[in-house]
DNA sequence: ATCGCCATGAAACTTTAGTTTCATGGCGCA
DNA sequence: TGCGCCATGAAACTAAAGTTTCATGGCGAT
């Protein structure tokens, strides 16, 4: 009978929960790159992970490693045997990765790069002004699209005031579009296998003159007319489903944007905000 | 226009056969480890190269490096792009990222790439065959979570009976989390920027039995136990906000593979709800 | 309020990696 | 043979990484 050595993930994940905060993100960042670990050196590691290098010296210590040269010499071991995608796909690039998993992460891959590749810059631009000016942002996204239309609303929240997705609550969608002016900003996520009702709210919409930005699938979305803004976004899917990873970065990178044009800002109302979050103790660290 | 970097290969081949011998040797044992080069000292190229430490330096620096500092950064980068999912993916290994976009974008493609590579097939195949086989199924998750809890949702309540993400409304908590029985499945979306419910959910499913399945960032899930299902998603952010593309594209994985273990049975059921969709003029082409 | 515990980072210190200098020796060539 | 060139490694040196020590400050218990 012989022992199985633990793999550093191991003995990061057996003391995880008792570590204290600083430790902790050490942890995240270790673990974040567990893949070339060796590679990084553990000033590299404190430094990224914003802790004192005194820090990281306790951290490896206490994971088990009585110097970063073991955790070194035993990530470098790891590196060889862990990548199963390696093997999978074929160490030439011509190769074709054929599982279901390669393949499944390879698609979802090129819906990233294709999807930025071909995204307008001055659409993309426009889209951030708008938004972080509006006086009101409201976003809406049906089925496939709710979701995103979720996240989209939630970073935002983060960055401005008057955010919100719609419908507030079921039955006060018509309420909701009432209370939009000339200058407001919809935000509508419009994917495949849309809802009629989507149209209807499109319209009542440009009606108000409120500025119109969608983000949509593939093949212009049929609510737009030209001058509106679209962000396109790849969405297909290895295999049954659809995918919306493009989908998601590009909210991801909009909101990041509006956060950099706010700029002060906005930093100072994610700190109001998790302010109030640590005053109501609601979230955990 | 701008000029394109050589890669390290390119760097030694373009003076190989004007190398002295111990620097040919040199040349060599780097050649052999280029994909982790990085994690490689000069000091152990030159003793496994069974030339001096001198010799190594002046090596580096006849390829056109100033320092092996130098050299260890570029090998990182390239080793990372050298990838085989980025191959697949179509994405020039040259060219490099060194704006905002270009950095979201590679940022994302890591967490993917790395989310995939660690995930361990056991836990997936069991989260699969529990979710396929649970009597009821039901999905919840909080605040950065949240929009992840919907998207698996919905994906999921396409493929069987009794899916539902909680809580069903703003005050019925309480009530499905009592109609959850032993067999069942509670898929739990826990993110940083936990809300303080969530713990008090996951003790309560666990009182009854209810098979809990984690999808979870970096860093165990401080909910889950030993012997709990646990998916692992990076969410390392480019800036200020975190990315959820890892744990959407699991999501979508999960579900198919879902849908690949339920079979005929499972795309019975897509059809219905497509037909139900069609005959209620929900949706539009 | 005071005490003690612990996490933490700054800075001193040690060790290791990387670089430079220099002496040696091989080799071609006059 | 003697000269110059150059590759090379040993060793001195410098820079960087890793480690230790210590002072600070937060936090809970007394």
């Amino acid at each position: 009978m012989h022992e199985v050595e633990p793999t550093i993930q191991d003995s990061i994940m057996a003391v995880y929960d008792q570590l204290p905060p600083g430790e902790r993100k050490l942890a995240d960042t270790t673990l974040s790159r567990l893949n070339d670990l060796a590679s990084y050196s553990a000033t590299e590691l404190a430094v990224s992970a914003k802790v004192s290098k005194a820090t990281a010296v306790r951290f490896f210590r206490r994971i088990g490693y009585q110097s970063f040269g073991q955790v070194r010499r035993q990530a470098r071991a790891e590196a060889y045997l862990a990548s199963p995608l390696y093997a999978l796909a074929g160490v030439n690039p011509k190769e074709r990765a054929t599982d279901a998993l390669s393949n499944h992460v390879a698609t979802d891959i090129r819906n990233l790069t294709e999807t930025f590749q071909h995204q307008k810059a001055k659409h993309f631009d426009q889209a951030v002004s708008l938004i972080a000016t509006a006086p009101q942002v409201r976003v809406i996204g049906m089925r496939n699209g709710h979701f995103v239309a979720q996240h989209a609303a939630y970073l935002l929240a983060q960055l401005r005031n008057n955010v919100a997705s719609l419908p507030g609550s079921s039955m006060t969608l018509a309420e909701d579009l009432a209370s939009l002016n000339k200058g407001d900003v919809l935000l509508v996520v419009d994917f495949r296998r849309r809802a009629t009702l989507l149209p209807t709210v499109v319209n009542a919409a440009r009606g108000a003159n409120v500025n119109l930005v969608f983000i949509s699938g593939p093949g212009m979305s049929a609510l737009s007319r030209p001058g509106d803004i679209v962000l396109q976004c790849l969405t297909e899917g290895a295999s049954v489903f659809d995918s919306y990873v493009a989908a998601v970065s590009i909210v991801n990178y909009l909101a990041t944007s509006v956060a950099k044009q706010l700029g002060k800002h906005s930093r100072k109302r994610l700190e109001v905000i998790e302010a109030l979050h640590e005053s109501l103790e609601d979230l955990r660290p």
